[in-house]
DNA sequence: CTTCTGTATCGACGTTCTTCGATGTCGCTC
DNA sequence: GAGCGACATCGAAGAACGTCGATACAGAAG
């Protein structure tokens, strides 16, 4: 099978669960936490986070690997952490030709942004 | 001096740069990343992510510890992760008589959600 | 088919993190 | 002052993480 861009890896995509409430609005369960608390490990990392962002900056929210691997560490770093990105369900990619697309996966960061909006 | 409640430890309070772009708005900063990124390394852990939870659902954003301890993990652990919490300056912590009350830093949620909101 | 370029995977190393039991500290009460 | 309850800190053990060089894989080009 193809070793890319399979959707899912180990964990789940973009909506896991029937969480996307403030935090502040009903408290969490246990079982709700543990997707919750891996995507904002995906952005817990400075490369993780300027890599999203040399994503979500470019129109279309979409950049060849190519593009934006100029972040200070080796490719294989890289490419491990597009891979957390997409595991976490932050990043779709998609192969094209010789090159590889990733781009910010809908309603990703409306999911997050909910969490975090104010209850009050 | 006083072990408990100095607003800041390791890491800066709530307000370290000129951040609160979106992460889609413009590209981010080797240095904005870094205290960025320790924002959502405090909320990347299911245990905190719910000590979190807990006191942001209780009127007025506050909580005795010992209102909140019971996560499944020990009490030296729940106090390790409260700690980590305030550093990250998204709780503010205050004795009172035998109690700490951990709270809400005020702006801390807003930061974030700016970061996460859609850039178009 | 061979070579080259772009990207992913593997294996290893050092660091950081989560967790715990033991112990220390603060404030109240007797 | 002695004892107690609430919470913090210490030190250690195991797991998870970030990083790299080496290597494998995919598609394009010759």
């Amino acid at each position: 099978m193809s070793k890319l861009a399979s959707d899912s890896a180990t964990l789940a995509t973009v909506t896991p669960l029937g969480c996307c409430r403030p935090l502040g609005r009903e408290e969490l369960s246990a079982d709700d936490a543990e997707p919750i608390a891996a995507m904002f490990k995906a952005l817990s990392d400075p490369v993780r986070l300027r890599l999203f962002s040399k994503i979500a900056v470019r129109p279309g929210g979409e950049a060849c690997v190519c593009e934006i691997q100029d972040v200070g560490v080796s490719q294989p770093t890289v490419s491990h952490h597009l891979r957390k990105l997409r595991e976490a369900g932050l990043l779709l990619s998609e192969r094209r030709a010789s090159w590889v697309y990733y781009r910010v996966a809908p309603g990703a960061l409306s999911v997050m942004a909910g969490l975090l909006s104010q209850a009050d």
